[in-house]
DNA sequence: GATACCTCCGTACCCAAGTACGGAGTCAAG
DNA sequence: CTTGACTCCGTACTTGGGTACGGAGGTATC
């Protein structure tokens, strides 16, 4: 048989291509997120611009906050027929930002008030901030 | 000698006063966190009320979002020298929060922006979630 | 004096999300 | 023909914050 033009990109050109590691593609192959093509003999596998986007895809979830078994789920869910179940993750996947974002500023409101604390009262002999966690 | 009355919870009681699990006060007493006071023999170890208020900074300050090493870090500083130190290292923990907070808050209108497009569109055959995350 | 409960300690395991390593194969250039 | 670059695969290690297990001993209660 002659060879077939084999297109595409090794997984180098690949990774790089998407700003990530040769081990984090690997990585991703073995969790089920990038499909494995089978290589051709001797030479590495091909990796096409719908991996790149597969890819892309993958790190701009994970950016929103999503973990990898939420990834695949999404990626899963993306046959055209589960578009309302993509969403009712994605609006989960919103409340939890939401709760992160609360308890975000509960702290950034404690931390000031300690610090401001810290900026007022004498100093002397214990500290005001682990003194007030301390005190529960 | 005449055994010493042996005041102080023992560590079941002091982990039920603050609410953690026995296993992680141990945990915490090898990271260095709670000093090891020597077992009397035989009698397992006495925690006071400073013990107490010890652990409840640790818990309190990790849910400031200091590391254990960070909580470490401000227990050593706990000395009245250095207070200043410990305000320092409380300020560069609220530049984290407030990054923190500014990324959330990206990734709050980006996910919104998504669930919204996600209702307004015709979902045909593709999700415009996942394409807007795969068209990078 | 048996039974249940508590403590001790060390070791090992868990999770997520990777990173590192090492040997073997292949390919292209000098 | 050798060297270097690239790939393959499996395995093991990392970080952070714990949780679980198991045997040995002390203590308190019936």
């Amino acid at each position: 048989m002659a060879p077939v033009p084999s297109s595409g990109m090794l997984i180098g050109a690949f990774a790089a291509a998407v700003g990530v590691g040769i081990e984090m593609v690997r990585y991703y192959e073995r969790r089920g997120l990038l499909q494995t093509s089978v290589a051709e003999r001797g030479r590495g596998r091909r990796y096409d611009a719908s991996a790149v986007s597969r890819l892309t895809f993958i790190k701009a979830a994970q950016d929103l906050g999503f973990s990898l078994d939420e990834v695949s789920a999404l990626l899963r869910l993306n046959d055209g027929r589960h578009c309302r179940e993509t969403q009712r993750l994605a609006e989960s996947k919103l409340r939890a930002v939401r709760a992160k974002r609360d308890a975000l500023r509960r702290i950034d409101d404690a931390l000031s008030l300690l610090i401001e604390r810290c900026g007022t009262t004498r100093a002397t002999d214990h500290c005001p901030l682990i003194a007030a966690l301390a005190a529960e």
